[in-house]
RNA sequence: GGCGCCAUAGCCAAGUGGUAAGGCAAAGGUCUGCAAAACCUUUAUUCCCCAGUUCGAGUCUGGGUGGCGCCUCCA
């Protein structure tokens, strides 16, 4: 399998550090607000992976964690009168549900910041001892100037990094670059005990000490959003680095971004959606396809009109699905034929192409292109007279393949019992060719928001 | 100012130097009480522009043009 580096900026050979095994770091939300729809795509990322990588025979072990202490966490918990605790906890429990929507399974190990300070202090004091870190007034400073490869997953140098540097240079840094590993503690916000006095660690820190603890000094794929590829991927790179003398990170995984109406999401610009503004709105299963649609690193566009194909694309997977189902269940029961045996036979390759595509950097929107291919294929060969072994090998391919994806992993909404209750009324004034009578149950069904097909299998309910 | 990414049909989007996947939308057809769904068919002589390399370029090189991102908290 191949992934694209951030770090190389090439795609290269999976080659795990341990064989058979993939651990995955993920950088989780800050919990001080719901997340949005542009995290839900970068979250998709490791979900993904995770998924492929157990399909490909992988043991997986994925940490994700909750960032649970932090400028905005401090800014928000004071205006509310509440604890940074108990803020987290509320934003917490959000996430879990919100990534629940959008088919997001679980991380393995879910740690959280605060409770991991004695790592993190462990880990600035080998700094501090190795030469990599100073103490002022203010905290603990990462000497960026110590490490002679920092820049080098963002591409960028210290010098440059000085010329563009903003304003607000703090007088007690070496180098405007360098950035804290603890802060001091200022009033009003929460502080730990520490050798370099009470305060509270850095925002990088945190990652560092979290996934080395968990997944070993250094483990396979690093994920996130693209804009934390400098600096916070940079910075953790660097500490990690600088305190174990190993590379961190094997693959270094980042998103692309989400945009609305071509503008980058932004809390000023309004143009911003919640996960959970969205699922009120569309089902978030074809949310998810329309992510999957392009490619993960390629920057994608969010409107109305983009997202509503998806759910047609969507809805014509869901009645594949239920239309395999049926035939799996009613088709002729006989032992299959040549043309059944050829057509068994050639799922083989429909799985193989899924996979090509899967293996070149998760070429989501190429295995999306085999599986519609073979649904329409499939489709079109169960419509003649075919045994129910074609059926059956069809559904189990589906639902293999979608199942990857996580696009056909929820069962159908549920519909309105009265919906279905005139449905059933409708296929009785159909037997007896009352046309009226059969058009006036629809058009109840139509009110109460549904539309109504009849397919060999039964009357359809789709929702308007 | 520095670094980097992108440009393929009405829209979205793949594409390993060898003759343009797929999806959405649209149109015609089969089927259907009428529909819907499904299926079949149609929709890029051409991949932003100009040069170059090559037997051959969407794909490689150079130069333009246009859009975007990072350099500051940010997925």
């Amino acid at each position: 399998m191949l992934i694209y580096n951030t770090l190389s900026r090439k795609k290269e050979e999976f080659v795990p550090v341990h064989a058979g095994e993939a651990r995955i770091y993920a950088c989780g939300p800050t919990v001080y607000d719901f997340f949005h729809i542009g995290n839900g795509r970068s979250f998709l990322l490791f979900d993904l992976l995770r998924r492929y990588l157990a399909y490909r025979g992988y043991k997986v072990t994925l940490v994700q964690n909750f960032t649970d202490v932090d400028d905005k966490m401090i800014q928000r918990a004071n205006r509310e009168g509440i604890t940074v605790a108990e803020l987290a906890e509320r934003f917490i429990a959000a996430y879990k549900q919100d990534a629940a929507t959008l088919g997001i399974m679980p991380a393995n190990i879910s740690p959280r910041a605060t409770e991991h300070i004695a790592e993190m202090i462990a880990l600035i004091e080998t700094l501090i001892s190795r030469g990599h870190a100073y103490v002022t007034a203010d905290g603990v400073y990462f000497d960026t100037s110590s490490d002679k490869r920092y820049g080098e997953l963002s591409g960028r140098n210290l010098e440059e990094l000085e010329a563009g540097a903003r304003v607000d240079v703090d007088e007690d840094k070496k180098h405007p670059a360098d950035f804290a590993l603890w802060k001091a503690e200022k009033p009003g916000e929460p502080a730990w005990d520490s050798p370099f006095g009470r305060g509270r660690p850095g925002w990088h820190i945190e990652c560092s000490a979290m996934s080395m603890k968990y997944l070993g000094e250094t483990f396979d794929i690093h994920t996130g959003g693209e804009d934390l590829v400098f600096p916070h991927h940079e910075n953790e790179l660097a500490q990690s680095c600088c305190a174990t003398g190993k590379p961190l990170a094997r693959y270094w995984m980042h998103t692309g971004f989400l945009n609305i109406d071509n503008r980058k999401m932004s809390k000023s610009e309004k143009n911003f959606f919640t996960v959970r503004d969205i699922a009120g709105q569309y089902d978030m299963e074809a949310v998810r396809l329309f992510f999957l649609s392009a490619h993960y690193r390629s920057p994608v566009n969010f409107s109305r009109d983009l997202v509503e194909g998806a759910v047609s694309a969507h809805e014509r997977l869901r009645t594949a699905r239920d239309s395999f189902a049926f035939l799996a269940d009613k088709a002729a029961d006989r032992a299959p034929d040549g043309a059944d045996g050829a057509f068994i036979a050639s799922l083989a390759k429909v799985r193989e192409a899924f996979i090509e595509a899967m293996d070149d950097d998760l070429n989501t929107a190429q295995a999306l292109g085999e599986l519609y291919d073979f649904v329409r294929d499939a489709n079109s060969f169960l419509s003649a007279e075919r045994s129910r072994t074609c059926a059956k090998a069809s559904l189990d391919l589906l639902l293999e393949l979608s199942g990857v994806l996580g696009v056909l992993a929820k069962p159908a909404d549920e519909t309105d019992p009265r919906a279905e209750a005139l449905a059933i009324e409708r296929v009785e004034a159909r037997k007896a060719k009352n046309w009226a009578e059969a058009d006036r149950l629809r058009a109840a069904i139509a009110d109460l928001g549904y539309s109504v097909e009849d397919t060999p299998s039964g009357p359809k309910l789709r929702r308007l």
